[in-house]
RNA sequence: GGGCAAAUACCAGAGUGGCCAAAUGGGGCAGACUGUAAAUCUGCUGGCUUCGCCUUCGGUGGUUCGAAUCCAUCUUUGCCCA
């Protein structure tokens, strides 16, 4: 994997750059829809690709080890092969689940044995078996296993619980370089910066990342029950210290909002599940706003979903046609929000990187920030 | 024409003397959702000057300290017999 600078932008820390893999090239910076189980939920490969223009999505090492199980992976090919998306992917490394699975799951220092939610199996998971999954996953890009801690953690669980991800992700690059990939292309481990809300800690952590040299760094823990504010000034601290010749990844974050603040603090990738599920839910994210389609303000508005919007289905459908499905609990509800959304979050970032290549990002963000807040 | 049964909030449907403004579903209205245990979850859903009061359980009248609940009668609906 190699990552170019292209540029960065005059009056804030905001950056247009390139990734290359093997399965292509990604324009940063970039938003990486959720595909947690192999599959971005409600949408079709040829929307994913066609509609939304995707140009790297997301798998999840929790759940595809539990469902299909790494065999089957192993005999489809790899993922890539598997569910038929030929584009860079990457893997999270259950390290969310850790955090988000809490009463199944028993954390030490050798990994965290957990209850599966699908069958109430016992498992473990510790950073080599992690890596081992990954690899026969086969995403471009592979995260190390950490511990996500809530963000409300008081300071002596987070330095201990940064400290544990900090040898976890020794043992990670450890068995990481001593194994080869397994479908022939190259695959990049990227460490993950925790410290909850400490600035020392995050200080601390994020020289700890920087030193490891690799291809890409991430930041993770923010954006779980911390104040925004405080997951701002955690970004920006940190974007201090991460190099900044390797792309900087976000973890989980965000709403519209928050992804161009990241933007101007110096991230390159984000990834969410919100404009997904947010989607199934009825919410829309659009360039004026956000609007609940299950709202009676939209029962007899038969104007197209978005006039000037980023996705085909935006002049396909009316706010009253989706505001019927989403009360008939209709499949094609869920499917045309999720496009929707997706292709929305994909034309924002498109959008705020050319205007960084153009050096007027700092005047168009507060714009656009001024409308994304608004509720239609 | 005769007999039996039933009528409860937007709908369905519990309740069969006080703990009932009335269970539970559904529908409706709104909110939440940030590396997906989520096509999920939460709240509200008679009115008001809302720690309380007022009007409701087909209509009317009655019994009772007290009625959605008991009695009479009327209306409507369903079933059965002619």
């Amino acid at each position: 994997m190699n990552f170019e600078l292209q540029h960065t932008d005059c009056k804030s820390n905001a950056r247009a750059g390139l990734i290359t893999t093997d399965h292509g090239t990604i324009q940063t910076p970039i938003f990486m829809p959720v595909g947690t189980v192999g599959s971005v939920k409600a949408v079709q490969l040829y929307e994913l690709k066609n509609d939304i223009e995707a140009q790297i999505i997301l798998g999840n090492t929790y759940h595809l080890y539990l469902r299909p199980g790494i065999d089957i992976l192993e005999k489809a090919g790899g993922l890539h092969k598997f569910n038929g998306f030929d584009r860079p992917m990457l893997t999270d490394s259950g390290g969310f689940q850790v955090f988000s699975l809490t009463g199944i799951r028993k954390l030490t220092e050798e990994g965290v044995e957990f209850r599966s939610h699908i069958d109430g199996s016992k498992h473990m998971f510790t950073p080599e078996r992690v890596m081992d999954i990954e690899r026969s996953i086969g995403a471009d890009i592979v995260m190390a296993f950490d511990e996500c801690a809530p963000g409300t953690s008081d300071y002596e669980y987070a330095r201990k619980s940064t400290a544990l991800t900090h040898r976890w992700l020794d043992r990670c690059i450890e068995r990481f370089n001593n194994t080869d990939p397994k479908y022939g292309y190259k695959q990049s481990l990227f460490p993950i910066v925790q410290g909850c809300v400490y600035r020392d800690l995050r200080i601390q952590s994020a020289e700890y990342i920087a030193a490891k040299g690799a291809d890409g760094n991430a930041i993770g823990g923010l954006a779980v029950g911390e104040p925004v504010e405080k997951m701002y000034e955690m970004i920006e601290l940190v974007n201090g210290i991460l190099p900044k010749d390797k792309p900087r990844y976000l973890m989980g974050v965000g709403t519209p909002v928050n992804i161009l603040e990241a933007i101007s603090l110096g991230v390159d990738m984000f990834d969410c599940v919100m404009p997904t599920r947010n989607g199934r839910n009825g919410m829309l994210f659009t360039k004026d706003g956000i609007m609940n389609m299950k709202n009676k303000k939209w029962e007899d508005d038969f104007s197209p979903i978005e006039t000037d919007g980023a996705s085909r289905v935006d002049l396909l459908y009316t706010k009253a046609y989706l505001h019927h499905l989403f009360h008939a609990r209709e499949l094609l509800a869920m499917q045309i929000a999720s496009v929707h959304n997706l292709a929305f979050y994909l034309w924002l970032v498109g959008e705020a990187r050319k205007h960084i290549l153009a050096d007027d990002f700092a005047i168009w963000k507060p714009r656009m920030i001024e409308k994304l807040s608004t509720r239609l």
